[in-house]
DNA sequence: CTGAAAGCGCTTACAG
DNA sequence: CTGAAAGCGCTTACAG
């Protein structure tokens, strides 16, 4: 099958090849009457413009690339999602990245990737988001960037973020309004950034509600379901165990969920369990986990939007530098009120 | 920063351009010395090609595209993983499109991919590798592709597959070893042909054993938790109730799980449950998942790798078709011998 | 084994 | 508002 051209287009519709690039582009300067005799022409014969041709002539590239650390977690696969239907429907295709700070010839790797692939654009997520070193590479091959949920140097790119710390704070307060006053605290994985925020949401209301937080009810994870287990072990090794357990996020959730059956302690009934993300595993657990959800679709859509106006609007327009996204609490069947205990 | 061509490496070196090509194509034909010589001015130049005009001139492109119905499932997300890393270690990228047959312009929309971008080769996963309009497109613009797991018309395309029947009599059999005879199976989604396979590979286990599946202890399912759930909840209130449970995946098998909590059914003291996939979640239940590990990441690395030997062959040149992968039965805690029941 | 010429299919920069 | 010319940075096809 041989590909129609630009150059055939135009000698059907009899103009020059650059009307009909004008056309196919948008850009303005056409008479109304020769714009529709060309687009009919363009959609008549199936043309579509070569993007190889159109890099290398305009260095735009319509690919953008999605930076991951772990592209395999359930947190990737949901912004991933988002940022794949908004690319498509804005015509851009989505190349998938990985980084790994592990090997030591990553900045080559990368850099082989932004010379040769001339990414119209960038999204960085979280953990690598924070590494100002990262960035500056993508600075210096001028490839325009937007980070998720980062945690530092917010001025130094655009980016897409949910307010953790009041999520936290929220989740925190609904704990507090069941009752529970001996809440126990499993932190996320330190590289993101989101884990202190949340942990701070925390401590923002339990000071609020004039608790001090007790440092043995703080445990140390990592975002995996066995930190959440291995912590919730040693929780309910104690007696009195806590009322309550904030996990930083869902897959710990469910770990301490585990841990409790394991250690025949009823949820809710004995101890309320809450988490934090919203994935689908929490309504597969039993009982359904009380969570936040965390709007990581609309955060990868809305990456991509950033990343668009950005390039129309050029490089001294303005335009639109951070969007906050609106998390929701999302109450199942973990929790009940400490009274009934 | 003003990007280095194959111009100025080959000024530098004293050699013509086409010289420098075939060096960092490596191809034939050049003297041991120039050879090093010039791989040497480009790593000093620290020269990378760039791909447009790469892909301009001779149409590869080096892009691969990962073709998903649903991008965000679990079982997308580690073949995904797999072909990322394998297409990274060979220099090449991943696209990743979705398709959606829902949408009347399925055909036009995937056309302008295949037009606009040029891809080296293409991945189809179940359940769209089987629509056979589909390859149909493929094969119009001369993509070839490999199939992950398909269900007809082998002959069409390389594929990569593991052996569903083969695992899910092998899974059956331990349940009848364990002394099961009342065994219930909830079979999948049946878009996917692996859903039949594994329905085939229960009958053959049990048909051995001299039993025919009771058409009352089989229910249809769609591989989604929910569709478990229900499953289980009838099965559970027929009294007496299976001692055994075949879910077709993890997910309905975590379904099935939740269902037996919920009806106060021990696991696996009063039935025992099992899955197939081995996604992350089956460690994350409790108690953790009896299943079939299925190599997703594996089969995602192995169908670049028939990609990639096919290009190498050539049109002529014969490569392998059909690569099978094992499984593996990944024995947890969800059984338990019948006798002790 | 090596290179000069032409061309891939667009867009940029300019002219009118 | 429209177009002719040149060029993007490689590779193909050919010659020697």
């Amino acid at each position: 099958m041989k590909a129609i051209t630009i150059t055939d287009v135009a000698r059907r519709a009899g103009v020059s090849p650059k009307t009909v690039s004008r056309v196919i582009n948008g850009e303005a300067h056409v008479r109304p009457e020769v714009r529709d005799m060309v687009a009919r022409v363009v959609a008549d014969m199936n043309y579509r413009p070569n993007a190889f041709a159109r890099g290398l002539s305009s260095s735009r590239s319509f690919l953008i690339g999605l930076f991951f650390d772990d592209p395999a977690s359930g947190y990737a696969a949901s912004i991933q999602r988002g940022a794949l239907e908004r690319a498509r429907a804005l015509g851009r295709h989505l190349v998938i990245e990985p980084i790994s700070f592990d090997r030591s010839d990553w900045r080559r790797l990368l850099e082989d990737t932004l010379q040769g692939l001339r990414l119209d654009g960038a999204i960085l997520t979280s953990p690598i988001c924070d590494r100002a070193d990262l960035i500056a590479v993508f600075e210096e091959h001028d490839v325009p960037v937007v980070r998720i949920a980062p945690g530092s140097d917010f001025d130094r790119t655009p980016q897409v973020r949910m307010d953790d710390r009041a999520a936290a704070r929220t989740m925190t307060e609904h704990l507090l309004s069941l009752g529970h006053r001996d809440i126990a605290f499993v932190l996320g994985n330190p590289k993101h950034s989101a884990s202190e925020r949340r942990w701070l949401g925390f401590q923002d209301a339990m000071t609020a509600a004039g608790i001090t937080p007790d440092p043995r009810r703080v445990f140390q994870g990592d975002f995996r379901f066995r930190s959440g287990l291995e912590a919730a072990d040693a929780l309910f090794g104690t007696s009195p165990h806590p009322t309550a357990v904030f996990a930083s996020n869902d897959e710990m959730a469910l770990g301490v969920l585990v841990a409790a059956m394991r250690n025949q302690i009823a949820v809710p009934r004995s101890v309320s369990i809450v988490g934090f993300d919203d994935v689908a595993i929490a309504r597969m657990a039993w009982p359904q986990l009380t969570t936040i959800r965390q709007p990581n679709f609309e955060m990868g859509a809305a990456a991509i939007d950033l990343l668009i106006e950005r390039r129309n609007a050029g490089a001294d327009g303005k335009s639109e530098t951070c969007r906050e996204l609106p998390y929701e609490l999302v109450i199942r069947s973990t929790c009940m009120p400490r009274s009934l205990a």
